[in-house]
DNA sequence: TGCCCTTGATAAGAATACCTTATGATTAAT
DNA sequence: ATTAATCATAAGGTATTCTTATCAAGGGCA
């Protein structure tokens, strides 16, 4: 086992060609160095060649120095991946709901083509699957709507949005028997959304399972495009309706109480978020800021 | 300064998954397993994850383990560099006299058109230098036609070949004195060759600067054809003569002793010979004997 | 030639690193 | 509650590495 002392030694050793000169470079004595070639030798034959005014490579040498040479980019590129400087390079991984992962994502792309060095690796799931997936180190990031309760995982706030129940335009529900007679336009958070808003909402209403679904898609952008034709109901985020081009298809009922949408940004506990997560992290929270601006 | 024994043990103990069975595996105790991880830890940061069942890595962990492997392939280059195996592959260097270099570096070049990773570096050079050439580490080997006496040198039998005193055909020499009047055909080693077959063929003759010099060419092919054309005599090893298309045009003096061109194959003995440097001999070794052939 | 200085190798002892043994805490299974 | 497995840590034993001291060899200079 070559113990990387005696490797350093060589390597001062080789371009100093002297080995009280080296063990003062080093901060050692002579004979220290004189015993680190000695190990060297022992296991990989001749390395030098003592002469009187300087000494000489051999073969093996050479071979052994251009060894050293690689184990030092090696430790770079080591050095590398373990700093907190690549903020712009490397894969970052994020987990989220559908809804609002379908319209993170394609903010995230945005990233990726302003620094292409970054990869983004996305994945939809329902909050349990996000959990675990961050738990099990395969997502650095999640985004949940409900904040954990784990020693394991650091839960950051990350948006906070009110949800709106958004119906076709002229139209205006007094109850939840008129919306049953609509029906329900679903998405991959619709269950979850419409639940929540609608209890709170509608004191009788019980369960979304009593309105029929009257479609369901998982484009972002396409989701309320049956609700401007009249086809039936659903319920967003603010910011997911603002993006909507069509915005005079559809109406947003005003309730007597607002139903916040959070949204928790997971990671695990044990270790700091990557410093290109970081910014992945910023620049999707300035994206939406600016949103909420217009 | 990370120990490679640390690693070693965070290299299976990141494939088994558990600190007692990496210790099984590796012959020592779970205390020492916990220990080079440890040490690891205070230089790097959080490695593993410690879970109950089994452990994960963290991102530092996984790009530790990148560094393990490129510690391994470099190490596994270092091996290849250092064997014997690689014999086709790879620089061989020689260093020879004019004439017999010239004769073999065709050759030598034949040799590298089969195996395309060989690099031929050759260099014509006279005794002298050619030894201290092989001395100061700048060519592998080197081939001398006088047997140096150094305990820093190697010198093996590398080639012997008659010298014979070739002239144009119907020519009788009966003297010295006729070669005089003939007049001399110089090349690199003409002066060598010609003083040592010429005190011994003829008795009163005393140095080559006695007869006039009439060409010079340092062209292999060459130094025969001024000869056939009757401009002039010189003395070559019989395999240069032998090479020499037109036979008829030239005439060999058939004489009472042989003056024998011995080749000595020199290379340093502190270390062994490359395995490409030995294969080379060995090629240039079988094409001189198929050429004794014809 | 003799003397002096520089340099590297090596022996011996001091200092440090690494390993083993022993122990305790934690977790999971029964 | 008990048992077994696993890991961390303290203490002591062993191995390795370092320093100090010494000697041999070579080169330069008077």
């Amino acid at each position: 086992m070559i113990n990387p002392q005696w490797l350093r030694s060589f390597t001062v050793l080789a371009e100093v060609g002297n080995f009280t000169r080296t063990a003062n470079r080093l901060g050692v004595t002579q004979a220290a160095i004189s015993q680190h070639i000695g190990h060297l030798e022992e296991q990989l034959g001749p390395l030098l060649i003592r002469r009187s005014r300087q000494m000489d490579l051999t073969p093996a040498g050479h071979s052994l120095l251009a060894y050293c040479h690689e184990l030092e980019q090696a430790q770079k590129r080591l050095q590398l991946r373990l700093s907190e400087g690549e903020k712009t390079k490397g894969e970052v991984s994020l987990i989220t709901p559908g809804s609002s992962g379908l319209f993170l994502y394609p903010l995230l792309l945005s990233l990726q083509q302003a620094h292409p060095e970054l990869a983004m690796r996305h994945r939809f799931a329902p909050n349990a699957d996000i959990l675990q997936a961050v738990l099990d180190n395969h997502y650095e990031m999640g985004l949940v709507s409900i904040k954990p309760d784990s020693t394991h995982l650091v839960a950051e706030h990350f948006a906070e949005e009110p949800l709106e129940l958004i119906v076709p335009a002229g139209h205006n529900p007094q109850s939840w028997q008129d919306l049953q007679q609509l029906g329900f336009i679903d998405h991959p958070d619709g269950h979850n959304m419409a639940t929540r808003l609608l209890t709170r909402a509608y004191p009788g209403f019980r369960s979304i399972l009593d309105i029929p679904t009257r479609g369901f898609t998982n484009q972002v952008g396409l989701i309320l495009e049956p609700v401007a034709r009249g086809l039936g109901f659903t319920v967003l985020p603010r910011y997911a309706r603002k993006a909507f081009a069509h915005s005079s298809a559809i109406k947003v009922i005003t309730l007597e109480y607002n139903t916040m949408d959070s949204l928790w940004l997971i990671y695990r506990a044990e270790w700091p978020l990557s410093a290109r997560a970081k910014y992945a992290v910023e620049y999707l929270k300035q994206q939406l800021a600016a949103m909420a601006l217009v």
